[in-house]
RNA sequence: GCCGAAGUGAUGGAAUGGCAGACGUGACGGACUCAAAAUCCGUUGGUAGCGAUACCGUGCGGGUUCAAGUCCCGCCUUCGGCACCA
């Protein structure tokens, strides 16, 4: 049985070998209708770039495969499946320079990818794909939208958005970072649009409360927490005096009302506009609200230490606790697109409050006692009590904030008020390769919907992909395709042109999966009802406040319509940290530093690659790529492999390797569930040298470290196990049980401590009490020679591990 | 500025308050070989010593504890996110 001759370990013909018997067995195609109980694994399905998977792709996808296998070991049916996130901007631009439809280069990558994802032996159920590019998909992507407009969830507007100049096409707020376009790194203007808008804010409180019933790490939901940046505060109404008009401002310091020494109101606020007539200078707050226009928000970002800002000659307001009259001043400081585009100004307990009040010499006072306002701002909400504000004086904080909201409610100048930072999303994009925004515009009836029954709308062949200077989409240059009747009046309308960005088709994906070929509904209620919500769901940080957030946003609206049977999408979140280059940067092109997964697999094969993707470092953080680490791994495969040779006669476990037989199942098998895939190979890779060091394993000991490994390894694992005659495919054969008796040893070495330093060992029994410690160990000669002539005042012995020496 | 994570050998990284450096890489020495590769065995935190051994050592400074990489207080640095959000 264990002849001489074994051929080496040859990964490529043993990984294409079992590919081929798992795609003809249709080994993990998640079986639907099952008595089991179910596990949805879920990873980010890839978005099929011309440059082919990233070696950053196998680092979560092979996590979700090890966690899916061992969960068919554990019994489980099984789902993890993957699709390709195909609309998008690379596709579009590709095509505009090579004059090839995006469909077609979109095909062909999608073939690439899944060549190369099939090449890693992901356990993917590949029937269930899915290509958000597929009319027969985007026509429920089209769907959902209609239900969102129905519900009003989905407008239009005209409105300043984020335009990217280089993209030539709106952004949402998401996608703006660091003032720059997120895709492209161009620059992020602001311009007046008429866009398709998502009321995501009507969740913000639900995507809040939702956090708190899943099991995300927490850098996410306090990533989304801030994202959402919710504020209890109040709103009030200071009067304009000499009118009956008022100006309503948000604070959430409604306590420091007595310390207003004036207001602000943002440039863009209408306030201005309505009072042109009384406004002394308004030539020069023109001027200045023309600056503030032309800023970009780059410009905005970076210039945001210096307060600018111009009074509002001629115009005064009223505080209304005391009714002293105060200034307002027009200041870019102030966000027109938060709370009321208003604020009172505190100088005493506002730091930016403070620098404009320091700049422009305006008033500063004192109504928080505890800080020195002649330095600096006192912001401190725990601590401080009240001063100078008449009824308030003596209250702390947060007293006082009760207490001036209720006398505000009460006299009708004010109410309790929550904001959000989170706003409305763009949903409007002015690009060719996206969903068709499925609406007519009528000069009778305006924005229409397209019967359900017509969907999905087709985007039409155009000759031109190229985006308009004029902010238009390419579509609107297909007067064919634009010219339609009016599914209402019948009378001559025009199409929608603008097409849904790249998170649309995203945002329901999961849900598809459940039921990819259904073509009466986005998937049947009874398949929804067993396979959600996704068990477990591994995903890069990057996406924190993007897909992650809107995917919810949209789960949340289906459950509310009733669609969906559960009110979250995921259960658990988890994230997985970047690959670095080998010189510890970004892999980008341009650094030169880019490991393709393809080159990797053809050197050391697709075992070795999945081993030390997942050895490499904890999973959770960005971690240098290094050639000789992975060389490592596959060494440890050779090892493993010509563990073979080395099987001896025997049953079960040698009695000097049961003890780490047993921990070994154990902790591999809480490692994996854990995601300390590093720690977990560690142990293996231990077991197989003390296999090594003992002269060889017994074939108990061996099938069971197949066993463990194969979630990691598949495919050397399934070709042992046949050559070994265990069976034929061991995906679902039972997850190894451990006896944590057979994990004692009959003797151990504790270490003896002289006043907490470690002096040397003692072999004791591992069940060793401490009363027995307290009675042995201070006469034992190994013991006693560490307390020489001096006097033992105290030994402090812990079980197992050690004993401390106490001495005078 | 605010929020979050992290600072450990040459290097990637391990360590429920209990023997710091598991496992891997690299380096050095040895075996096998005509030789090399591959493989196997050994050594590998620093300083002193032939040596047993001693002292020092987890970003810095304090503290708690019999015992601190781990807990507390005060800093420094790096990375990620947000950023005039009232």
């Amino acid at each position: 049985m264990y002849q001489d001759q074994r051929p080496a370990y040859d990964p490529e013909s043993i990984e294409k070998k079992w590919q081929r018997i798992w795609a003809e067995k249709g080994t993990f195609h998640a079986a639907y209708p099952s008595d089991k109980p179910k596990f949805f694994g879920l990873v980010e399905f890839p978005y099929p770039s011309g440059a082919g998977l990233h070696v950053g792709h196998p680092r979560s996808y092979t996590a979700m495969d090890i966690i899916s296998r061992k969960r068919r070991m554990d019994g489980y049916n099984v789902m993890y499946p993957i699709g390709y996130d195909a609309f998008g901007l690379p596709a579009e631009n590709y095509a505009i320079k090579n004059h090839v439809h995006p469909a077609v280069v979109t095909q062909e990558n999608i073939k690439h990818f899944r060549e190369q994802l099939q090449k890693l032996g992901f356990s993917f159920d590949y029937t269930r794909e899915v290509d958000t590019t597929d009319p027969r998909y985007y026509r429920w992507t089209q769907w959902i939208f209609l239900q969102l407009l129905k519900k009003g969830l989905a407008y239009k507007a005209e409105m300043p958005i984020n335009w990217c100049v280089s993209c030539k096409c709106g952004l949402a707020n998401e996608e703006v970072v660091g003032g720059v376009c997120e895709r492209c790194g161009g620059e992020v203007v602001r311009r007046v649009k008429s866009q398709w808008m998502l009321r995501i804010t009507d969740y913000a409180q639900k995507l809040l409360d939702g956090l708190d019933t899943v099991d995300f790490i927490e850098k996410v939901k306090v990533q989304q927490r801030n994202w959402i940046g919710r504020s209890e505060g109040a709103e009030v109404d200071f009067r304009i005096a000499g009118t009956e008009d008022t100006l309503r401002v948000f604070t959430t310091r409604p306590d420091t009302l007595f310390g207003a020494t004036y207001m602000v109101v943002s440039p863009e606020h209408p306030f201005i506009e309505k009072y042109r007539a009384l406004i002394q200078n308004f030539a020069e707050v023109e001027a200045y609200r023309e600056t503030a226009a032309r800023k970009s928000d780059f410009e905005r970002t970076e210039m945001n230490k210096d307060k600018t800002g111009v009074e509002l000659m001629g115009l005064k307001a009223i505080d209304p606790v005391n009714g002293a009259e105060i200034p307002i001043w027009a200041s870019d400081y102030v966000l027109m697109s938060y709370g009321t585009g208003a604020i009172m100004a505190v100088p005493g307990h506002d730091t930016r409050d403070y620098d404009f009040a320091k700049a422009f010499d305006l008033p500063i006072v004192e109504v928080i006692a505890g800080g020195d306002i002649s330095k600096e701002a006192y912001t401190d909400v725990q601590d401080g009590v009240l001063v100078n504000s008449g009824f308030l004086d003596g209250l702390r904080v947060a007293d006082a904030k009760r207490r001036i909201i209720d006398w505000l409610e009460e006299k009708g100048l004010g109410t309790r008020k929550i904001n959000y930072k989170l706003r409305d999303w763009v949903f409007s994009r002015q690009r060719y390769w996206g969903e068709p925004i499925p609406v007519v515009h009528c000069p009778h009836c305006g924005v229409v919907p397209v019967p359900e029954d017509q969907l999905p709308v087709l985007l039409p062949n155009v000759e031109n992909y190229e985006p308009t200077d004029n902010g238009e989409s390419p579509l609107a240059k297909m007067e064919d395709w634009v010219s339609t009747v009016c599914p209402v009046c019948g009378a001559p309308a025009r199409r929608e042109t603008d097409t849904m960005p790249q998170w649309a088709g995203s945002s329901w994906y999961f849900l598809r999966y459940c039921d990819p070929h259904n073509d009466q509904a986005f998937a049947s209620p009874e398949a929804l009802g067993y396979w959600m919500n996704v068990d477990w769901y591994n995903g890069g940080m990057e996406h924190t406040t993007l897909h992650l957030l809107y995917s919810r946003f949209w789960h949340l609206f289906l459950y509310d319509i009733g669609a969906v049977p559960c009110r979250e999408p995921y259960q658990k979140r988890t994230s997985h940290g970047m690959i670095l280059g080998e010189n510890g940067e970004k892999m980008s092109k341009s650094r030169g530093n880019v490991v393709n997964p393809d080159d990797c697999i053809a050197e050391i094969g697709a075992d070795a690659t999945r081993l030390y993707e997942m050895f490499m470092g904890a999973f959770d953080q960005a971690i240098p790529w290094s050639t000789n680490g992975a060389r490592g791994c596959r060494r440890f495969l050779d090892r493993v492999w010509r563990l073979m040779d080395t099987v001896r006669e025997g049953k079960g476990f040698q009695k000097a390797l049961t003890p780490l037989m047993h921990e070994t199942i154990k902790k591999v098998g809480e490692d994996y569930e854990a995601m300390k895939f590093n720690t977990a190979i560690a142990q293996m890779m231990t077991l197989v040298n003390e296999f090594n060091a003992v002269g060889g394993c017994t074939p108990d000991e061996l099938r069971t470290l197949i066993l463990l490994l194969a979630p990691v390894a598949p495919h050397i694992c399934e070709e042992m196990w046949e050559t070994l005659g265990f069976g034929s495919g061991l995906a679902f054969e039972p997850w190894p049980a451990y006896d944590e008796q057979a994990m004692k040893r009959s003797e151990i070495d504790i270490a003896v401590q002289v006043m907490g330093k470690v002096r040397g060992h003692i072999r004791v029994s591992p069940d060793m009490t401490d009363e027995q410690a307290q009675r042995e160990l201070p006469g034992r000669d190994d013991v006693l020679h560490f307390i020489g002539d001096r006097t033992l005042v105290k030994l402090i012995f812990v079980p197992g591990r050690l004993c401390n020496l106490i001495l005078k």
